[in-house]
DNA sequence: CACTCGATCAGCG
DNA sequence: CGCTGATCGAGTG
């Protein structure tokens, strides 16, 4: 019956979905991990890519790309540009305290649009972890009010466009074992030790 | 609409 | 352990 509905969307309003529909501008965070980029739209953080390779330069243009509506001649591009380095600082500071195991302070506005209910509400759901608390995919369904959902919650996590932050890495399957990771496994266990969490 | 595919899970041998 | 069925959401054509 309640079939999946997007959310946000501008799909209706005229606007021009798209699929970077929004995406304004990308920073990178170099880290000790290598260099993360985020992505940023008009309303907050709306992704976060891992480094590509390992302790590399990994992106070109130094990580610094101007968009379409960024334009510092006009009045809206530059608040725009305001807003997204204030949150570029608080990202940077949040991702910084969750690779050294520690929780962020606090978070940017998370840009969800295009996103479906059901993923907001894993996501969501997600936000509630501290550091070193886990949870199984099974937990997560309940806590969500969809028990049976199992498998699609190990769907949303894997689609999590804010990895780290939105810190999918603190679900394990039920056993307490390690669960699958889009990042890499390895990243996945690394991200836990540094939380204390022994599996 | 009718498929297919999963970062699941519990049960059973 | 490994195998299997149940179940749900998302993506595809």
């Amino acid at each position: 019956m309640n079939r999946s509905f997007k959310i946000g969307s501008n799909r209706s309003a005229g606007h021009r979905p798209g699929p970077t529909a929004g995406r304004l501008l990308k920073l990178t965070i170099p880290t000790r991990e290598g260099i993360f980029l985020a992505h940023y739209s008009e309303t907050g953080l709306a992704g976060l890519d891992f480094p590509k390779a390992k302790g590399r330069t990994a992106f070109k243009n130094g990580g610094r790309r101007s968009e379409v509506g960024m334009s510092v001649n006009d009045p809206a591009g530059r608040l725009r540009q305001k807003n997204i380095l204030r949150w570029h600082r608080t990202t940077t500071a949040a991702l910084k305290a969750v690779l050294a195991g520690r929780a962020a302070k606090n978070l940017p506005p998370l840009d969800w649009t295009g996103k479906t209910e059901f993923q907001q509400a894993v996501w969501r759901e997600l936000l509630k972890l501290g550091p070193g608390e886990t949870k199984s995919y099974g937990e997560i369904a309940e806590a969500i009010g969809k028990p049976k959902a199992v498998r699609a919650v190990g769907g949303a996590c894997g689609t999590n466009p804010i990895p780290v932050l939105v810190p999918c890495h603190r679900i394990l399957a039920a056993n307490k074992k390690i669960g699958g990771f889009s990042g890499g496994l390895e990243r996945k266990r690394s991200l836990l030790k540094r939380e204390g969490v022994n599996l």
